[in-house]
RNA sequence: GCGCCUAUCGUCUAUCGGUUAGGACAUAGGGUUUUCAUCCCUAGAAGCGGGGUUCGACUCCCCGUAGGCGCG
């Protein structure tokens, strides 16, 4: 059997690509190309997606490919990156919202454009595996896929595949999903990897300490901060640079914590809540896919999560128009980001998930 | 114009005739983290100006200044 291996020349990926040689499978690493420069980023030696970093993370990859005796190729993807995913995260953030550019990038990028380039290129494989800390389980009765959580609590990242669908699921491996972080560190030193194991790991979307540079200037452009009343409160320095939840970098002091309720692109306003006011009873979600192919019954309950490390909240789903669905809380939920993805759970199997749609259920103030 | 009240970190404030003048918010740094946030830890940061009373004033008194309220 061939395997590809999505390879980004990190711990996890390496102790991929290396338990599947020993398996005797032959192996072949793929490392997306995604770095254009069209974005003004310094390279300060930090790590991330996307970067002018980005020689050194493809350096390491193929290091480790050529110390694991495998074939690896790049595959760019440049222009792609930029059309899958960062045009629709600027866009989201100038209308309010708040993006996940890594459940998207895992949806369209790694198990998609990324196996349908490396197979245009004439790169053959039966299966692609990455080093995902979830797993997959085929139910034979029904003829479908399962989605469930990785072992390792603390790392579980089902919550960013949410958006896979039947025919990803099919062909994809998941080597790390029943291993902890610690034994997944042993094996790489085992292996003799110690020094990828040892590395500093930071997989943060783009090398910046904000998104700042993502925007331009027409996006810098101030507004009002007001409080549920209708008070000004302050200027903000432009939507984008906020998001609903954040308390921080707001600059507005009063006498206790307040943090954004909403955001209003229309009018440019950012609004501020006490903590209580941010919370909301339910949401609508949009968009959402079913990892099995099909919906769960009418009126069932699930666990779902609002955002990545969010503890999840149990939730009734009824279905709405066009894959959309309303969301109630067991108990109202603090900063439901319009924007972010919406992850439901049955226990550890991932069900599906979709955006959290804008201005949900709110009534103007 | 007259009377009354108020004046403390960037902001909102607490306290006391002898204190390292406390807290919260904000800010900065750090932790956590494959999104954005949240959360946790740490740090810097103050007595409007001028007189006086007192062994000693941020605290009490007076003047000034500024703001608020009432009368006009």
């Amino acid at each position: 059997m061939t395997v590809a291996v999505g390879m980004s020349g990190g711990v996890d990926s390496t102790v991929t690509a290396w338990l599947l040689t020993r398996q005797g499978h032959e192996v072949v690493g793929l490392t997306m190309q995604i770095w254009d420069g069209s974005v003004a980023l310094p390279d300060e030696g930090r790590s991330g997606c996307y970067g002018p970093g980005e020689a050194r993370d493809l350096a390491f990859a193929r290091d480790a490919a050529q110390r694991l005796g495998i074939r690896h190729v790049i595959v760019p993807l440049a222009e792609a990156y930029n059309r899958c995913v960062l045009d629709p995260f600027r866009d989201a953030y100038r209308a309010g919202r708040t993006p996940n550019p890594c459940v998207v990038c895992n949806q369209r990028m790694k198990f998609g454009l990324l196996l349908e380039e490396a197979r245009r290129q004439g790169v053959a494989f039966d299966r692609f595996a990455t080093g995902h800390y979830a797993r997959t389980a085929f139910d034979a009765a029904l003829g479908v896929h399962r989605l469930l959580r990785g072992v390792d609590a603390a790392k579980d990242q089902s919550y960013f595949l949410a958006r896979l669908t039947q025919e990803q699921l099919r062909q994809v491996w998941f080597p790390l999903g029943g291993m902890t972080k610690d034994e997944v560190v042993r094996l790489a030193q085992e292996a003799g990897f110690s020094d990828v194991a040892a590395r500093e790991e930071s997989q943060d979307f783009i090398e910046s300490e904000s998104y700042a540079p993502l925007f331009d200037a027409a996006d810098n452009r101030p507004g009002p901060i007001i409080d549920t009343a209708g008070r000004e409160l302050g200027r903000h320095r432009g939507i984008v640079h906020y998001t609903v939840g954040q308390r921080q970098g707001v600059g507005v002091a009063t006498g206790g914590r307040l943090y954004v309720r909403e955001l209003r692109p229309e009018t440019n306003t950012v609004v501020m809540g006490t903590r209580a006011e941010v919370l909301r009873p339910g949401c609508r979600v949009e968009d959402v896919n079913w990892i099995r192919g099909n919906a769960p019954p009418v009126g069932s309950t699930c666990r779902v999560l609002l955002r990545y490390h969010h503890p999840g909240v149990d939730a009734q789903l009824q279905p709405l128009a066009n894959d959309a669905w309303q969301v109630s809380f067991a108990e109202p939920q603090f900063a439901v980001a319009p924007g972010q993805a919406a992850v439901f759970y049955d226990g550890d199997e991932v069900l599906g998930g979709g955006w959290i749609a804008g201005n949900h259920d709110t009534e103007r103030i």
